[in-house]
DNA sequence: TTCTATGCAAAAGCTTTGCAAATCA
DNA sequence: TGATTTGCAAAGCTTTTGCATAGAA
C-alpha cells in the first residue's frame, strides 16, 4: 500500500476528504528525503506550481502526523521540523554541533533500551527519539 | 564550586558582568527542579518580588546555556524549555503521550550506545538526549 | 446538496532587538 | 568614568483561527 492509499484510508476513517491540496502536500513531502518545516514545504510547493496557503500546509501537517506518515523531529532551534516515515525504518540522529551535519542511524540496542526502561517504569512504550550531539570527523580536525 | 561561582567565572572569562538580575535569575532557576520556560521563570521571579524584564530573562538564559549551567530540553510543543544541569547527573526522559507525565531516568546502556554509535560514524560524542514516548500505567487503564 | 476544506487576513504566541537610562567594575 | 546591561516597547517569526467562499462526496 502506497502512502497515498494510507492517507486516503486515514482520512476516510476520520470522515475527512482527500482534497487536491492535501494530495499535493503529501506528494511534495515524499519527493524529498530529510527534514523540512512548514515554510520549506510551502515554497517547494510554490516552486512546483502549487499555490497552497500556509494555513492549509499547517493543517495538513497535523493530519499527516496523526496518520503516521510523518513525524516531528527536534532540530534544536525554535520552529518545528518534520520528516516522513512511511516506508522508512525507524532511525535516530547524530548531529554535529559545529557544522550542523546530521547523520541518521539505527541501532537495535535503542529498541532494547526502550523496552527495558518502559518495563522499569510501567510505561507502554510507543516510540522514541534519540539525538546524540558531538563533532564530526572533519570538524574535529580543525 | 557552587553554581554562582561557576557563573561568575564564566562571565569573567567573557568579560561580562554579574548583575543583580543575572544573579537573581540564576537563583530562581536553582530553587526548583524540573523543566521551565522563560515565562515560568519570569513569573516565579515576580512572585519572589523580583521584577526583571522578559528581555533580560531571555538574554540570561542564553548566557547560562553557554556557561553549561542549564540545557535546553525538547518537550515537544512549540516553545523552548530548559532544565538546570549543574550538580545533577545526566538523565533522559520518558513522557506519557496521554497525560503529559514526565519521568526522568538514567541508564548506563544509553552511554554505551552513545559511544558505540559515535565510533561507528567517527563522531566525537558530547551529549545526547533520549525521549521515549508512551503511556503511563494509569493512562493505560483507561 | 450538504458538510468539510481552503484562503485570506487578522490574531496570537514566543523571542529578539533598538535605544535611552541605569548600573557595574 | 566608561562600557555593559537593563527595561520598555516595537518588531519579527512561526503558528493558529474566524469567516466567507469553494469544493469533495
Amino acid at each position: 500500500m502506497g502512502y497515498l492509499e494510507t492517507f486516503r484510508k486515514y482520512l476516510a476513517s476520520e470522515e475527512l476528504k482527500l482534497t487536491r491540496q492535501r494530495a499535493a502536500i503529501l506528494d511534495g513531502i515524499f519527493v524529498t528525503h530529510g527534514h523540512f518545516d512548514a515554510d520549506d514545504l510551502f515554497f517547494a510547493l510554490r516552486k512546483g506550481g502549487k499555490r497552497i496557503s500556509k494555513a492549509t500546509v499547517y493543517r495538513t501537517l497535523e493530519l499527516l502526523t496523526a496518520a503516521g506518515l510523518i513525524r516531528e523531529v527536534d532540530v534544536g532551534k525554535g520552529h518545528r521540523a518534520f520528516e516522513h516515515i512511511f516506508g522508512r525504518s525507524h532511525h535516530d540522529h547524530l548531529i554535529c554541533t559545529s557544522c550542523g551535519k546530521m547523520v541518521e542511524f539505527d541501532d537495535p540496542v535503542v529498541e532494547e533500551l526502550q523496552n527495558r526502561v518502559c518495563r522499569r517504569f510501567s510505561f507502554q512504550g510507543e516510540s522514541h527519539s534519540l539525538r546524540i550531539l558531538g563533532r564530526c570527523a572533519s570538524c574535529r580536525k580543525r
